[in-house]
RNA sequence: GCUCCAGUGGCGGAAUCGGUAGACGCGUUGGACUUAAAAUCCAAUCGGGGUUCUCCCUCGGUGCCAGUUCAAGUCUGGCCUGGAGCACCA
C-alpha cells in the first residue's frame, strides 16, 4: 500500500474495473427484494453543475447502502434531451440540435462516471432517441384515444421570445420559465391533455404519499386549488331568455348582491351592454387586451371597470343591480362573471367605493355588529337582512341558500379548480412530433401505431424567423390519411418535452423494449419508484404532470399502481457565498477541477457533509479542503497500521477496558449511521461520525506503543468496519483500501455491517443528578444498574447531600441508565 | 392576503421519547515539529460573574412573550423575523 493518497490514479483505475466487471448491472429476476432509486433525469446542457453533483450523489450512496442492505437495487440514468437550447445552439451556431445533443451526452457520461456513480448504464434511455419518442408519441396516441388529449382554441400563453406557448405551469410570476421574458396571451388552437379530469384525485391522493415533505404537497394543492360553492344564474331584465350565470364560494351573501361584474372577455358581453354604453366598454375592452399579464393580474392595481347599462334581478329579493364589466374579472375561472357583494368581500369593497356602488350589510358579528363602511366585513357571522335565512349561522346558510337554489331552478352546488389542462403542444423544432394528420375528409386522425416513430425531419431550416424550422421541411407535411388513405398534412407542433419527462422512469424498468414502451410485468415490478431525489423547482411541474401520467396510464391498463413516486426528497440547492451558484453571477465551481485537484470522492464526501440533504447548501474551499485532509487521515490510519491488519480478524469476549471501550465505538458507529441514513438520509451526521470512528481509532491507537494479538484483532475490527461504512460515500479509496487489506472482490458487493445491541452501548453511563431539574452532579455508574440503585448513587453524592439538606424530598424521578432528577422543598 | 418551511456559538450544523444544549467540522488563538514554510500533531474556543486561578464554583443562554411539566431547543397558545409557493381564483 503506497504510503500516501493519489484519488487520481486509484479513482480512474477502479472505475475501469467496475466497468469491465459490470458491477453496477441489475438483473430483472433476483430472489432478493427490489428498490429504486432515482434521480431527476438531467437536461444535457454540456456540463455537470454542483446541483446535479449533488442530486446524484444523494441517490448513489442511497441506492449502494440498500445494496449492500440486501436489495436488488434498480438505478439507472437517462437524458431528458429535448427541448429548446439544442435548437437554439443550432439557429447560432449552425449546429444540428442532434449532433450538439449526443456531444453534450458524451461529455456529461463520462463526467458522470468520474464521480464514481453506480448506474447501470445498459438501461440508459434518451428521450430525443426514436427508440424513446416511439413512444411517446404511442401514449399520446393511447391518450388521445381515451379522450384525454384534445384539440382547441384557448386563450394561451405566449412566449415571444422562445417562439411557443407555454403551460400554465411554466409561467413564473408572468415570465416564461426558461428565458424570463415577458408572456402575452394569445388566441390559438393547441393541444392539451385532460389533467383537470384528474383533479380530485391528484388532490385527494396527495394523503397517500407520507414519504413526500408537507411543502410539495401543499404547493400541489394549492396548484390544484379546489374550492366548494355554486353557481347561481341571474336572469337579464333588459333582455328577455338571458342569463348570467356566476361561480361564488359564497352563496350566504347572495342577499347582499349590490352589482355584478363579468370579465372583459365575457362571452355574452356585447349582449349585455346597452347601445349608449357601447362605445365605452368597447374601450375599455380594448385597453384590457393591450395589458400584459403582469399588469392585469397584479393585485396591487387600483380596480377599473365600466358599467353595461343592464341590470340583473336577484332571484331572492327581488332587488334590480347594474351589470359592470371590470377586469378583476378572469374569463377562465368560474363562469367569467362574478356576483359582488362590498359588504363582505374587500375586492368589491374596494371597486364599489370607488364607483360610488351601495353596500348592503347581510352578515354580522352579534356581539360587535359593524356597517361594514370601513371595510368588508368576511368573518363568520349571523345572517341579517336575507329574509327567512336572519338568524342562521352563515356556514350554515351557504348550504340552505344554495339549496333553494337548486329547487328553484337557478343554481345549484359546484366544486370548482384553479387547475388548467396541461398544454403540451409546442411551436418548435426539436420534440417529439405529434402523432396526428389532417385529413380534409376524416379531420384529426391519429397515426397508425405500426407507422410510428413520426420521425423528425432532418431537411429543416434552422435560420427561418419567426416560424418552427420543422414547417420548413419539404418532406415532412405531406402525408396520407391513416383512414381513407387520401392526402393529408401532419401535425406541425412538437411534444412539450415535459411530455417525455413524465413517463421515463417506467421506461428504465424495460428500456429494450420494441413491442411496448414497457411491459406490464416489468413496470409492475420495479415501480413506484422507492426514493426519488431532484430538485424543489419541480413540485408542480414535472412531479404533477408525472403523477397524472400514471393515474392515466393505469386507467388506460397499462400498470397497476397509481402513484410513481413513493419517497420523494427534495435536496436543497448548491450556495456559494450566501446565492445560488450561477454563471451571470461568476460564483460557479466546476466540478471537474474538483475531480482533477481532490478527486471524485473527496467531492461526495464534501458535498453530503455540510447540511442535511433536503437544506441548502453552502460550497467552501476550506471545506473541500478539509474533507481532502479527513480522507488522508483515513488513508494514514490504514497505511500506518497495515502491517498490523488481519484480514481475518476475531474477537474473544472478555476484552482487555481499553478494547472493549473500541469495540463498543465501533458497534456504536454501526447503529448510528444505520440509523441515521435510514432516518430521512441525514449524510451530515453519518460523516461526522466516521470522523468521531476515525478520531476514537487514532486515540486508541496513540496510547499503545506495542500491539499484542488481542489489539490487532480489535484495530482490524475497527478500521474494516470504518472502510466498510465509509464504502457507499469513499466509493474508490474504500475499494483500493479493501484490496490493499488483501480481500477479493469488490468492496460494493459486501454486506452492510451488523451490530450487537449488547455491545453498541458504552459499558459505564454518567449518571446525570439533578435538585429540582438543574444538572448539579455527574457520576459514573456501571451499565447494568437498576433505578432503585441509581436513587442511591445520587444521593449519596456529596453535592447533593449539601444541596438537599434539611429539606423535604417530595419525589424522585428516575430515567433508567440517565438521570435522576430530586425535587425538594424548603 | 392565504399556505408551507425555518430561526440554536464567529460560521455550517448536532441533540430517537421532553431528560447533560452546542456532537462533528470550518474558522480563530496558542503550542510542538522545522533553518523556514507546507503538511502533520496537541490544546483552547457560548456569554457574564467569582475564585484558593492549567483545578474549580456560580448565574444566564436555543427569535420574543406566556403556559403545561419534576424537567422544554423539543409540547401548547400568541407574536416577531427570514425563505419558499400561490394569489383580484369570486
Amino acid at each position: 500500500m503506497k504510503e500516501s493518497y493519489f484519488p487520481q490514479e486509484i479513482e480512474k483505475r477502479w472505475q475501469e474495473v467496475w466497468e469491465r466487471n459490470n458491477v453496477f448491472h441489475t438483473p430483472d429476476n433476483s430472489d432478493k427484494p427490489k428498490y429504486y432509486a432515482l434521480s431527476m433525469f438531467p437536461y444535457p446542457s454540456g456540463k455537470l453543475h454542483m446541483g446535479h453533483v449533488r442530486n446524484y450523489t444523494i441517490t448513489d450512496v442511497i441506492a449502494r447502502f440498500k445494496k449492500m442492505q440486501g436489495y436488488n437495487v434498480l438505478h439507472p440514468m437517462g437524458w431528458d434531451s429535448f427541448g429548446l437550447p439544442a435548437e437554439n445552439a443550432a439557429m447560432k451556431h449552425g449546429a444540428d440540435p442532434a449532433k450538439w445533443t449526443d456531444e453534450n451526452i458524451a461529455y456529461m457520461t463520462k463526467q458522470l462516471k468520474m464521480l464514481g456513480l453506480s448506474y447501470d448504464w445498459q438501461r440508459e434511455v434518451t428521450t430525443c432517441k426514436p427508440d424513446y419518442y416511439k413512444w411517446t408519441q404511442w401514449l399520446f396516441i393511447q391518450l388521445f384515444k381515451k379522450g384525454l388529449a384534445y384539440k382547441k382554441e384557448a386563450a394561451v400563453n405566449w412566449c415571444e421570445n422562445c417562439g411557443t406557448v407555454l403551460a400554465n405551469e411554466q409561467v413564473i410570476d408572468g415570465k416564461c420559465w426558461r428565458c424570463d421574458s415577458v408572456v402575452e396571451k394569445k388566441y390559438l388552437s393547441q393541444w392539451f391533455f385532460k389533467i383537470t379530469d384528474y383533479a380530485e384525485r391528484l388532490l385527494d391522493d396527495l394523503d397517500k404519499l407520507d414519504g413526500w415533505g408537507d411543502n410539495v404537497k401543499t404547493m400541489q394543492a394549492n396548484w390544484i386549488g379546489k374550492s366548494q360553492g355554486a353557481i347561481l344564474r341571474f336572469k337579464v331584465k333588459e333582455a328577455e331568455g338571458l342569463e348570467v350565470p356566476v361561480y361564488t364560494t359564497r352563496p350566504d351573501t347572495v342577499h347582499g348582491i349590490t352589482y355584478l361584474v363579468v370579465a372583459p372577455e365575457y362571452k355574452d358581453i356585447e349582449k349585455l351592454t346597452t347601445p349608449e354604453n357601447k362605445a365605452a366598454v368597447e374601450e375599455y375592452r380594448a385597453n384590457a387586451r393591450k395589458m400584459t399579464e403582469i399588469e392585469r393580474l397584479s393585485t396591487e392595481r387600483v380596480k377599473t371597470g365600466v358599467p353595461l347599462g343592464t341590470h340583473c334581478i336577484n332571484p331572492y329579493t327581488g332587488e334590480e343591480f347594474p351589470l359592470w364589466t371590470a377586469d378583476y374579472a378572469l374569463v377562465e375561472y368560474g363562469t367569467g362573471a362574478v356576483m359582488a357583494v362590498p359588504a363582505h368581500d374587500t375586492r368589491d369593497f374596494d371597486f364599489a367605493k370607488k364607483y360610488n356602488l351601495p353596500l348592503k350589510v347581510v352578515i354580522q358579528n352579534p356581539e360587535n355588529p359593524s356597517d361594514c363602511k370601513d371595510g368588508a366585513y368576511t368573518e363568520e357571522g349571523v345572517l341579517v337582512n336575507s329574509n327567512e335565512f336572519n338568524g342562521m349561522k352563515n356556514t350554515e346558510a351557504k348550504q340552505a341558500i344554495t339549496q333553494k337554489a337548486v329547487d328553484g331552478g337557478f343554481g345549484e352546488f359546484k366544486t370548482q379548480y384553479r387547475l388548467r389542462d396541461w398544454l403540451i403542444s409546442r411551436q418548435r423544432y426539436w420534440g417529439a412530433p405529434i402523432p396526428v394528420v389532417y385529413c380534409d375528409k376524416c379531420g384529426i386522425v391519429p397515426e397508425k401505431e405500426e407507422n410510428l416513430p413520426v420521425m423528425l425531419p432532418t431537411d429543416v431550416d434552422f435560420s427561418v424567423v419567426g416560424k418552427s424550422p420543422i414547417t420548413t421541411s419539404k418532406t415532412f407535411a405531406e402525408t396520407t390519411c391513416p383512414v381513407c388513405g387520401g392526402k393529408a398534412r401532419r401535425e406541425m407542433d412538437t411534444m412539450d418535452t415535459f411530455v417525455c419527462s413524465s413517463w421515463y422512469y417506467m421506461r428504465y424498468s424495460d428500456p429494450k423494449n420494441t413491442e411496448l414502451p414497457f411491459s406490464k410485468e416489468l413496470v409492475d415490478k420495479w415501480l413506484p419508484v422507492d426514493q426519488y431525489v431532484g430538485g424543489i423547482e419541480h413540485a408542480i411541474l414535472h412531479l404533477l404532470y408525472s403523477r397524472f401520467f400514471t393515474k392515466a396510464l393505469k386507467d388506460i391498463g397499462l400498470l397497476s399502481f397509481d402513484e410513481p413516486f413513493k419517497n420523494l426528497l427534495t435536496q436543497g440547492m448548491v450556495l456559494k457565498d450566501g446565492s445560488k451558484m450561477s454563471k451571470s453571477k461568476g460564483n460557479t465551481v466546476d466540478p471537474d477541477e474538483i475531480f482533477e485537484n481532490y478527486g471524485a470522492d473527496t467531492a461526495r464526501l464534501f458535498i453530503l457533509s455540510d447540511s442535511p440533504p433536503a437544506r441548502d447548501f453552502d460550497w467552501s474551499d476550506a471545506g473541500v479542503e478539509g474533507c481532502y485532509k479527513f480522507l488522508n487521515r483515513v488513508w494514514r490510519l490504514v497505511s500506518d497500521n497495515q502491517q498490523n491488519l488481519i484480514k481475518d480478524y476475531k474477537l474473544e469476549f472478555p476484552l482487555t477496558r481499553e478494547n472493549d471501550d473500541l469495540a463498543r465505538t465501533v458497534h456504536i458507529m454501526i447503529k448510528e449511521i444505520t440509523n441515521d441514513i435510514s432516518n430521512d438520509f441525514q449524510f451530515n451526521t453519518v460523516i461526522s461520525k466516521y470522523r468521531e470512528l476515525t478520531n476514537a481509532i487514532y486515540e486508541w491507537r496513540g496510547r499503545k506503543a506495542e500491539l499484542n494479538d488481542e489489539d490487532k484483532n480489535v484495530l482490524s475490527f475497527a478500521i474494516i468496519t470504518l472502510i466498510k461504512l465509509m464504502s457507499p460515500v469513499t466509493v474508490h479509496m474504500s475499494e483500493e483500501i479493501w484490496h490493499d487489506l488483501g480481500f477479493d472482490g469488490s468492496i460494493h458487493d459486501q454486506m452492510w455491517c451488523k451490530w450487537d445491541d449488547n455491545l453498541a452501548k458504552a459499558s459505564k453511563i454518567t449518571l446525570v443528578v439533578q435538585v429540582n431539574g438543574k444538572v448539579k452532579d455527574k457520576i459514573e455508574a456501571d451499565e447494568g444498574v437498576n433505578d432503585e440503585e441509581l436513587k442511591v448513587i445520587a444521593l449519596s453524592s456529596a453535592k447533593v447531600k449539601e444541596l438537599i439538606a434539611g429539606k423535604e424530598i417530595v419525589k424522585t424521578i428516575v430515567v433508567p441508565k440517565k438521570l435522576v432528577n430530586i425535587v425538594v422543598k424548603g
